[in-house]
RNA sequence: GGCGCGUUGGUCAAGUGGUUAAGACUCCGCCCUCUCACGGCGGCUUCAAGGGUUCGAAUCCCUUACGCGUCACCA
C-alpha cells in the first residue's frame, strides 16, 4: 500500500450531530486535504437499538451544508465498500473466526445480560469486570455447546501480562499494562461486531492512514493496537481530540451535549449562524493556526492546517465569540445577500416592504445583528408601533422632555412635508437644512423624532433611514400621534 | 474506586530555559456619531498549588489539588 493519506469520518446514525462531532469531520477532513489525501465517510450502525431512521441523510446533509464532502462513502461508493457496517458483516464474521482460529479469541456462552450488568455497575460501583469464564473452555465442551445452538460471543483473548502502548500525535507515548484490559467482545451475539472490532478491521480494510477521533477511545486504544498485532497488521496514526465542552448551570463544564442547549450544527444554522461562520469557529475550538488570522475559508483553514496547532486539553463552546465571528461573516457580506438570507427571518416584514426597502433596510441592520434570528426584535416596530411611554421623550443628555418634543415633532412634519422624492437621498436634502434652520442640536433634533417613529430609544439606522422605511404616510401619521402623545404628557 | 488524559486571564489561545507572558472574544472607559451599531483608541484580569533542577523556569522533574474521560454484546 502506498503512503496516501486516507482520514475517515465514522459516525453511528443517531440524528443529531452536534459541533464537536462536527469538528472531529471537519479536523479529519482538512487533514486529508491538507495533505492532498482521501476523507471518507463510514456509518458505523453496529448497534440496531440505536438506530434512528433517516440518520445517514442528515449527517450527509449536515457535512454538505458545512461543505465537507467526502471521497468515498455510501452515497458516493468508493472501491473499499460497502460503506455502512451493518453491510459488512460476513467480514468481521471472517476476521473474527480467524482469530479463533488462531486462538487470539474464543467463544463465549456465558451470555450475561451485559446491559443489565452495566447497569449494577453504574450504580453499585462494583467494578468488577468479566471474568473470563470461558477463555478456557475444553473444546469437547464448545463442540457440544455449539452442537445444542447455544448462544455465544467472540471475546478477544488479552495477553496477562506485559504492556501496550502507542503512539498519538497530540499526547505523544501513551501506556496500558495489559492486565487491565478485558477480554473484549468483538463479535456479538446477534452476529454484528462490537465498535471496537468493527472499527479496525475497517479502518485497515479502507486503509487508513490516520484515525482522527475524541479522547473517548484512548482507553480502547490498546485494545485496537493489539487486535492489528494480532492480525499482523501495520496500526495506522492515532489523533485523538480533546472534548470540545459545554458550560452547565452550575457553571461546571462537561463534555458536549444536547443538554448544552442548542448545539446541533442544525440548530444554530436555525438560529441564523452561517454554515461557514459555524465551520470557521469550530475550527479554531481546539486548533491554532499560530498566526493572528481568526477569519478562514474553508481553502485557506486547509492551507493552513497543521497537527502540531491541535491543543491536549479541553475547549469551552463560546457563544460570543461565535456571535462573533458571525458578526465578521456578516459584515464582509454584500448587502443583497445578506438580505436574501435573512428574509426566511422575517418573512412577514420582507414581503411588506418590498425588494428594494427590505435590501436596504438589511443594509441597516448587517452591521447590527450578530446573527439572523436577532432580526426580529429589531424590527419589529416597522410593521407595528409599539404602545410607547411618552416617558421616552425625556432625554437628559440631549435635553429633551415632553414639551421640547412638543415643540419638534411640528418642525419634522414641516420638514418632510417639502420632501418631494421620498429616498433616504431626497430626504436628507431637506432634513439636513431644515434641522440647521431650526437653530436645534442635531441630537436634539432627533431624539423626538425617533421616539414617535419607533416606539424605542434604539433603532437600526437614524431617522431618515426610519423616515424612508415607514414611508410618508406612516411617518405623518406616527409623528402625529406621537405629537399628541407628548403634549399630553407636557401638561 | 482502578486506569488514562489534562490544567497559561471569565472564554479561545501563542509561547518548547532568558519576552514588559502575543493576539482574539467578553466586560468597562474614551473618540467618532441623529440613537444603536460599525470603525478607532485605551483599560481590567493569567502561568492551579507546593517542592526541586538551574545563574535563570509558564517552559524540565516530583508531589498534591482540581477537572475531564473510561472501565458494555454503546459508539
Amino acid at each position: 500500500m502506498t503512503d496516501r493519506v486516507r482520514t475517515r469520518f465514522a459516525p453511528s446514525p443517531t440524528g443529531y450531530m452536534h459541533i464537536g462531532n462536527l469538528r472531529t469531520a471537519l479536523y479529519a477532513y482538512l487533514f486529508a486535504k491538507a495533505n492532498d489525501g482521501d476523507f471518507l465517510l463510514r456509518i458505523e450502525d453496529t448497534d440496531q437499538k440505536r438506530y434512528v431512521a433517516d440518520a445517514v441523510d442528515f449527517i450527509n446533509r449536515t457535512l454538505a451544508a458545512a461543505h465537507i464532502t467526502a471521497n468515498e462513502g455510501p452515497d458516493i461508493g468508493g472501491q473499499y465498500g460497502p460503506y455502512i457496517q451493518s453491510q459488512r458483516l460476513d467480514i468481521y464474521k471472517k476476521y473474527a473466526e480467524e482469530l479463533v482460529e488462531k486462538g487470539l479469541a474464543y467463544r463465549c456462552f456465558c451470555c450475561d445480560a451485559s446491559e443489565e450488568r452495566h447497569q449494577e455497575e453504574q450504580e453499585g460501583k462494583s467494578f468488577g469486570g468479566y471474568n473470563r469464564a470461558c477463555r478456557d473452555l475444553p473444546q469437547e465442551t464448545i463442540d457440544q455447546y455449539l452442537k445444542e445452538g447455544k448462544p455465544y460471543v467472540i471475546r478477544q483473548k488479552m495477553p496477562l501480562t506485559g504492556e501496550t502502548s502507542f503512539n498519538d500525535v497530540v499526547h505523544g507515548h501513551i501506556s496500558f499494562q495489559n492486565e487491565t484490559l478485558e477480554d473484549q467482545v468483538i463479535l456479538k451475539q446477534d452476529g454484528m461486531p462490537t465498535y471496537n472490532f468493527a472499527n479496525v478491521i475497517d479502518d485497515h480494510l479502507m486503509h487508513i492512514s490516520h484515525v482522527i477521533r475524541g479522547t473517548e477511545f484512548i482507553t480502547s486504544t490498546p485494545k485496537h493496537v493489539l487486535l492489528y498485532q494480532f492480525f499482523g497488521w501495520n496500526p495506522p496514526t492515532f489523533i485523538h481530540l480533546p472534548p470540545v465542552m459545554g458550560k452547565n448551570e452550575d457553571g461546571s463544564v462537561s463534555k458536549l451535549s444536547k443538554r448544552h442547549g442548542a448545539t446541533g450544527f442544525s440548530q444554530l444554522v436555525d438560529m441564523g449562524y452561517l454554515p461557514e461562520a459555524i465551520t470557521n469557529y469550530v475550527a479554531l475550538l481546539g486548533w491554532s493556526p499560530k498566526s493572528e488570522q481568526e477569519i478562514f475559508t474553508m481553502d485557506e483553514l486547509i492551507a493552513k492546517f497543521s497537527l502540531d496547532g491541535l491543543s491536549k486539553s479541553p475547549a469551552v463552546f463560546d457563544y460570543n465569540k461565535l456571535d462573533w465571528v458571525n458578526a465578521e461573516y456578516f459584515k464582509a457580506m454584500s448587502d443583497a445577500d445578506f438580505a436574501a438570507g435573512a428574509k426566511p427571518f422575517a418573512e412577514d416584514l420582507a414581503n411588506a416592504l418590498g425588494d428594494a426597502k427590505w435590501t436596504y433596510l438589511a443594509s441597516l441592520l448587517r452591521t447590527r445583528v450578530s446573527r439572523y434570528n436577532e432580526i426580529p426584535a429589531q424590527t419589529g416596530f416597522f410593521q407595528a408601533l409599539p404602545d410607547y411611554d411618552a416617558d421616552l421623550f425625556n432625554n437628559k443628555r440631549n435635553k429633551v422632555n415632553p414639551a421640547k418634543a412638543a415643540e419638534i415633532l411640528p418642525v419634522v412634519m414641516d420638514i418632510i412635508n417639502t420632501v418631494e422624492e421620498w429616498t433616504p437621498e431626497g430626504i436628507d436634502d431637506k432634513l439636513q437644512p431644515g434641522v440647521a434652520d431650526s437653530g436645534i442640536k442635531m441630537g436634539t433634533f432627533m431624539w423626538p423624532a425617533r421616539i414617535a417613529l419607533s416606539g424605542q430609544k434604539v433603532t437600526p439606522g437614524g431617522v431618515t433611514e426610519l423616515l424612508y422605511i415607514l414611508g410618508r404616510e406612516e411617518s405623518v401619521k406616527r409623528l402625529q400621534a406621537g405629537l399628541e402623545k407628548a403634549k399630553a404628557a407636557a401638561e
